[in-house]
DNA sequence: ACCGGTCGTGCAACCGGTTGCGGTTAATAA
DNA sequence: TTATTAACCGCAACCGGTTGCACGACCGGT
């Protein structure tokens, strides 16, 4: 856009009438006649007039645009639940703007400062691990911009929030292990200062815990990167009463455990099953294609965009609400006996 | 944004000065005396205001934000590169506009339209498999509107272009296959309408050639998806002399792939050797984990924001340029002997 | 001939900043 | 004391489009 572009001046200028005319004639306001009308529009196209975005936010003060902020673009999880947010805002005629806060407290305030400078109408976040104040978004709150949390929520705020019961999927991924006839079951979580890392190990437990089956602190393990989980699962595997089966808490610990059992020759899901919280496409990738509670990325992104357009279009005066979406058991080879 | 967001008057007004003195006392202008200086700011920060990057973009026509058109948003290629690209522009303080064009030449087409509207201040683009006509990025370039076009690019337009040789990308696999002593060499292509699918085919071809190795049609198969992929790897498997070893064109082919080797219980590398063209992570992934010739994601869309700034500072004079980025092959167990 | 009402259009203010230019004040030089 | 000038600041136009209001033309009815 370096180059002038052509405005309604333009087209005012060239037809002898004011501009005013012509932006009532390019929205087919009934003052003006069907005369004017066709006229400002043939000329419109023949210039090839594009409405300046920019000034209409302005004077309106919205921009069509919704932000989002995510702590990172890295796989696996982040770029699937852009997809599904994209699909909505694009359905709906909006445009996104994505800022990454790279989890950085400092960048995610940064980020909500621009966001708000660029009139968004609306913001979804997921927060970064440093997040602890939650001001930044507080005043956002206050100054009634429509906001959505998923997926990595703050826990005290007063907002919407979408997300997965890691309670349940946790638990019922254990269910079906223990179904399956496995009763030494092992997890691997991510990082702790998450709360799925949390909420996924409680599922876990209360599962145990309903089946009567004991919790060994020894099968509970933590790898915040593949490699780590890939080692730690050595470990585990080299116990002289190792595990059954083994619950990964996400697609890079899943890659390090499933390193692992193939680094030890292990059976799946005969000596040991896996199940973990991947993504559809990439829990097909290993052998055996593994079991999954899907994290339902897309699914998130959809339905949290969906919530925030209906405080856009209800003014925000929506009550609050927690959107818990039951994430679906996929069985695949990996625990299949 | 929905609340009246505090401005610049409404600094003015409780200092009792203009709106231009505060205007001037914010961006540090000599004319205002420091005391002024100082009262406005202690106000500005009193206040919390935040200036409205709406307003200073339609005075001077610069929005801060780079657009971004991609095909698609699914896995695996293209948030890569949104992550590539995202870093970079984050980096200058500018933000990020993304649009998919599903792969449709018309919502590609109004996707540009969009931008331009928003007064984007330059634009990266992958074009959809569907665009022939090329004239909304003509009109584009001719509005001296700063472009770079990656990895899916027109094959005639006077832009920059930032792909990664793919005709060396494949060559060089194919030498290392046959490095290793395999000679019945397998290519597993995707959509063959993409420039990637006939490049990488034609490196293939190439070194095939260079080692005297006659071109078997029978193994030159098709997968757009991870079944076809597949199904037709292993109807491959099946053949009276099936090949020694395979290259998969795509993250999605050398899933299918990889399947059909395990249904068949195929050795890897010693019965049939295996690599393709997929992403650091996922390559990791597999059973053993797969040689690959590094897509580069990341990279592409970093050297590609990189152009783009270079055009945007440098008032869009530059002569267009094609860079080639040199992929790198990365040796994994799949085919080490 | 006068009044009221429609129809089509233009004027000007507005959104929130930026900026050229001109004006006011006080300090300094002549 | 007066002219000069630097230091500070305000006015108003501008970016591109929107919109309340007024205005002129034209019509029909009395």
């Amino acid at each position: 856009m370096t180059n002038k572009a052509i405005t309604i001046i333009d087209i005012a200028k060239l037809l002898g009438v004011s501009k005013s005319t012509v932006s009532r004639a390019l929205k087919d306001h009934p003052d003006i006649s069907n005369a004017t009308k066709e006229a400002v529009h043939m000329m419109a196209k023949q210039l090839k007039y594009k409405p300046n975005a920019v000034a209409m936010s302005l004077r309106h003060k919205k921009s069509k645009v919704i932000g989002l902020i995510v702590p990172t673009l890295s796989p696996f999880f982040f770029p699937s639940v852009i997809h599904g947010i994209e699909n909505e805002v694009n359905k709906r005629g909006y445009n996104l703007m994505i800022l990454q806060s790279n989890e950085s407290y400092e960048r995610e305030v940064r980020n909500v400062d621009i966001l708000q400078s660029n009139n968004v109408e609306g913001i979804l976040v997921s927060i970064s691990r440093k997040t602890e104040d939650l001001s930044h978004f507080t005043s956002l709150i206050e100054d009634n911009t429509p906001i959505v949390f998923f997926d990595r929520i703050p826990k005290s705020i007063q907002a919407d929030m979408v997300l997965v019961d890691d309670v349940l999927g946790a638990f019922t991924a254990v269910e079906h292990l223990i179904s399956i006839g496995k009763r030494k079951i092992a997890i691997c979580l991510g990082n702790p200062n998450l709360l799925i890392s949390s909420n996924r190990l409680s599922g876990y437990k209360k599962a145990l815990k309903k089946h009567s089956i004991e919790i060994n602190e020894e099968f509970i393990i933590t790898g915040e990167s593949s490699e780590e989980a890939e080692n730690e699962t050595k470990k585990l595997l080299e116990l002289t009463n190792p595990p059954d089966a083994i619950l990964a808490i996400s697609d890079l610990t899943m890659s390090g455990i499933m390193k692992a059992m193939y680094a030890k020759k292990i059976k799946i899901p005969e000596d040991i099953a896996v199940i973990g919280f991947c993504e559809d496409t990439f829990s097909q990738m290993y052998n055996p294609p593994v079991s999954t509670i899907d994290p339902m990325g897309i699914e998130i992104g959809k339905i949290a965009t969906e919530r925030l357009f209906q405080r856009i279009h209800e003014n925000n005066i929506l009550e609050p609400k927690t959107i818990n979406l039951s994430s679906r058991l996929i069985i695949r080879d990996s625990t299949k006996i």
